[in-house]
DNA sequence: ACTATCACG
DNA sequence: ACGTACGTGATAGTC
């Protein structure tokens, strides 16, 4: 058997990689679907081929020769989108350091290099495969060298292979008559002109028929076609011109050859770690083991164990040192017990404790009584560490968070976009670690699990965990305070995360007896709406399944609407509403779901939420967001219904422990107002000091008409015009929300910003600078990246756009509701009340206050949350109280 | 695992 | 010609 070679065209591999592969990024969202699509064919191939070499072509960037004479004649190739040019550099190095060797040389193609390498494989007596997604390359093909045109379907990624034969099986012509085909037909995509007048049929005639073109040019006359004819004796030079340009080289002198590139073995550790980088997760398993252990080695750390809490003690503090600071990370185990890794500035050791050994008051202890004694704790994810500490009832938020740091909130705060924070990204992404994700290592097992049936794994793997939790602090303190975001770390996020964690397991009471009660109302309704709504439409179906929906009611009724979604019919409220007018059907519909969600997401839904003290315990998330906003999770109590009475009804469920009622309070149009005051409009921030109906003034000044005359149809328009002003202004949008024309929507926005011309001006200012550094901040640094803007696509830049005018507004008002959390719950404990804070509702603040602490603590309420900022357009607070959570609203 | 829908600010 | 208002989370259906 002759040895193979496997010859890659990188450029043309990766651009149909690019183009095929639906959009893939890392969580940092570089991205990566040209390079994972380059990667599975080259795997596929050489899985298939085994080959004995393989080289990589590139282009280099700058024009070449051939190109260059076309430029020259026409045009020039059009730009490269920005997604794909990232991927270049990178797709080179993950060759590079998979060992495969790339070639590129200034001043010539990619197919030059190819032609030249395959054809002095094949004098050496080597068989070659020679994989482009371009064409052209047919020409080169023999009995020897293959072409293989990888397609990516659906299906997968199929092959066409062209030896000397199959070109002439499908094209009637050798591979050496190919390329005056294509000289004579042109090819847009490659620069070559061809000649006017000569397509694919004529040209694919005339070479069957002469066989070449200078046997065309011999026997000219004898062409019928008169406009052929003369078009090719008019362009005789651009024919010539083309077949240069088509001509692939295959004598360049090259400065690697085919016995130069022995396959390598691809699975480095080096090229492992770039593949973790780039999140590429499916490729993970092509490296075994052994190269991910190895990879790993470097955080390695001699593990210490205590035997007792005195022990625990005595190693802690040395590990601590004189900074005092040790990172830690715990697990609950079973019941009460816990495990911990420490790890302090000696970057050799950890200690790993667990309370079995030492006993879980006495561990606790130990970590409570270092942190009396100024010791300080580097968490990731500080929320279940208050716990451990049992720190007491009454601590301020200030004093509780003081001498803890958690290193999710400064990853999250330097790069909000993620969603979600595992720590060996976070380690991995800063410091170029090599870390599993927990998952990989442990699967489905909770750490309880994982501890009891792999100990040794754990310990390792907990051990690395503050190794790098410690490294962490080090780099990103110094990050938060170089980026000028510290003191939102220090004096916001930290404490803030106290006060959440009291809010969470202070927790809400709800009523089970209630939810069911509401339940079965909801179920009886839902029996009538489902009855009636299948006895109209002829038919049983699942009325909750928008397919089979869709053809019921698009169909089967022919009811208009049409496609709108990219699986089918739309059936969205929007949609239905349109028809529910003319037809009574529909509007069963639009009820079915209003009773369906109440009941499944509402009331049976927080009825499993319902814990043995009665009570509610949602998880407030503060690393989720892009803008700074808290979410809700396991229940959502951020989310419960409110706009319409029936679903609002939900909210008596929601009560006060006996001798306590709820007092609830909300900003108004905070956002509005934060906008006036981050632009300094002069004309809406008088409008707010006049204390009127903000969206009535707005109507009069923008429509040019006494406050007193304003329509309500007029104010209810001045009002669309301010939230989309909010939301980053377009007139589509706006006309969406308005059901009126572009144009008209056009002409509400022009005249707000000519009645409040520096919101304009700000707004322009925040898109600027985003554009500019690559991010918006808020009032309070806060920032938020918006890698949009430099997209290629027009909607995603106008996304960018829309992001960066509303992120300092929505971000500024999560700052300050986030200040208010901090001042309310502190005032709260300070002045020694019973009162408690349970919920943020973004604008909302929800206190379970004992009854006799009524008064303080709506003042409390509204001087906090009212000073939690001094801009030139107050905040205003409206607050109330009442025995459940629908009164107090 | 993804899509469509709908609840909130 | 393109085709969207900003930010979330839960549920059910579909693949």
């Amino acid at each position: 058997m002759s040895d193979k070679l496997v010859l890659i065209d990188g450029h043309s591999i990766l651009n149909r990689a690019y183009y095929g592969i639906p959009d893939l990024t890392n969580s940092e969202g570089f991205h990566t679907n040209a390079i994972y699509g380059f990667l599975n064919i080259m795997f596929m191939i050489v899985d298939a081929e085994k080959p004995q070499y393989l080289i990589v072509t590139f282009d280099e960037h700058a024009p070449t020769f051939r190109h260059e004479m076309y430029a020259a004649y026409k045009g020039t190739r059009k730009p490269m989108d920005e997604e794909l040019r990232q991927q270049v550099p990178v797709m080179r190095q993950v060759l590079e350091l998979m060992g495969v060797k790339v070639i590129s040389k200034p001043g010539l193609e990619a197919d030059d290099l190819m032609g030249t390498l395959a054809k002095e494989a094949e004098r050496k007596g080597m068989e070659v495969s020679l994989v482009s997604g371009d064409r052209d390359l047919l020409q080169i093909a023999s009995d020897h060298i293959k072409i293989r045109i990888p397609k990516t379907k659906r299906t997968g990624t199929e092959i066409e292979d062209y030896y000397a034969a199959d070109v002439r099986e499908k094209y009637q012509l050798t591979p050496l008559q190919f390329i005056e085909l294509k000289a004579l037909m042109g090819d847009t995509a490659d620069n070559i002109p061809g000649v006017p007048k000569v397509g694919e049929k004529t040209a694919t005639d005339l070479m069957v028929t002469y066989g070449s073109i200078a046997s065309i040019y011999e026997h000219l006359e004898e062409i019928k076609k008169n406009a052929v004819r003369e078009s090719l004796r008019e362009n005789k030079e651009l024919a010539e011109l083309s077949l240069k340009l088509a001509t692939i080289k295959t004598d360049c002198e090259l400065p690697l050859h085919p016995e130069d590139a022995a396959l390598p073995d691809f699975y480095t550790p080096e090229a492992y770690e770039l593949f973790r980088k780039l999140e590429l997760k499916s490729f993970y398993a092509r490296f075994d083991n052994k190269v991910s252990a190895a990879a790993e080695t470097d955080i390695e750390t001699e593990t210490l164990f205590a035997k007792d809490a005195a022990g625990a003690e005595i190693k802690i503090n040395a590990l601590a040192g004189e900074s005092r600071y040790i990172a830690v990370r715990i697990y609950s185990t079973e019941g009460d017990d816990f495990v911990l890794s420490v790890a302090g500035e000696d970057k050799e050791k950890t200690l790993f404790a667990d309370s079995k050994d030492t006993g879980t008051d006495a561990l606790k202890s130990v970590l409570k009584k270092y942190m009396d004694n100024g010791g300080h704790i580097i968490a990731y994810d500080v929320k279940p560490v208050y716990a451990y500490l049992g720190i007491d009832e009454k601590t301020l938020s200030k004093d509780a968070s003081a001498s803890l740091e958690d290193m999710m909130l400064a990853a999250y705060l330097l790069n909000p976009l993620k969603g979600s924070y595992p720590i060996e990204e976070t380690s991995n992404a800063c410091l170029h670690t090599v870390m599993k994700g927990y998952a990989e290592i442990f699967g489905k097992k909770t750490p309880a699990e994982s501890y009891a049936s792999d100990k040794d794994v754990f310990i390792d793997r907990a051990s690395k965990e503050s190794a790098v939790l410690f490294r962490l602090y080090e780099k990103l303190k110094a990050e938060l305070v170089s980026e000028k975001m510290y003191d939102l770390y220090r004096d916001i996020e930290m404490p803030l995360s106290y006060v959440l964690y009291k809010m969470e397991s202070e927790g809400i009471k709800a009523s089970a007896e209630a939810l069911a009660a509401y339940s079965k109302e909801l179920e009886s309704t839902i029996d009538t709406l489902e009855k009636r709504i299948w006895l109209e439409a002829g038919q049983e179906f699942n009325i909750n399944s928008p397919k089979q929906l869709g053809v019921i009611l698009f169909e089967q009724m022919k009811l208009p609407g049409g496609k709108k979604t990219k699986t089918g019919y739309s059936t969205a409220a929007d949609v239905l509403e349109k028809l529910a007018a003319d037809h009574p059907f529909v509007n069963d519909i639009l009820e079915y779901r209003t009773y369906t969600k109440l009941k499944s997401t509402y009331a049976d839904g927080l009825a499993q939420y319902i814990r043995k003290d009665g009570r509610i315990h949602t998880s407030f998330n503060q690393t989720i967001t892009a803008t700074g906003r808290l979410s809700s999770t396991e229940p959502n109590l951020q989310n419960i219904p409110m706009r319409y009475e029936l679903g609002r009804q939900i909210r008596k469920v929601f009560t006060p422990k006996e001798g306590y009622i709820f007092a609830d309070a909300d900003y108004s149009q905070i956002e509005l107002r934060i906008l006036a005051s981050l632009a300094g409009d002069q004309g809406l921030i008088e409008a707010y000091r006049s204390e009127e109906d903000i969206h009535r003034i707005t109507a009069s000044k923008v429509f040019n008409i006494p406050f007193e005359e304003v329509t309500d149809l007029q104010r209810r328009n001045a009002k669309a015009v301010n939230f989309g002003i909010v939301y980053g202004i377009s007139s589509f949008g706006l006309s969406e929300g308005l059901s009126i024309t572009r144009k008209e929507a056009a002409q509400y926005i022009e005249d707000y910003f000519k009645t409040y011309p520096a919101i304009k001006e700000y707004l322009d200012s925040v898109k600027d600078s985003a554009k500019k550094i690559g991010y918006s901040v808020t009032a309070f640094g806060r920032r938020r990246p918006i890698p949009e803007l430099k997209a290629s696509e027009f909607m995603r830049r106008q996304f960018g756009e829309r992001v960066a005018m509303n992120a300092p507004i929505q971000g500024t008002a999560a700052d300050v509701i986030k200040i208010a959390m901090i001042r309310v719950y502190d005032r709260l404990v300070k002045e020694g009340l019973k009162s408690r804070l349970l919920l943020q509702i973004h604008d909302e603040l929800l206190i379970e206050a004992a009854e006799d602490e009524k008064e303080k603590v709506l003042e409390i309420l509204r001087e906090e949350m009212q000073g939690a900022a001094d801009f030139p357009v107050k905040l205003t607070v409206d607050a109330h109280t009442g025995k459940d959570w629908y009164e107090a609203k």
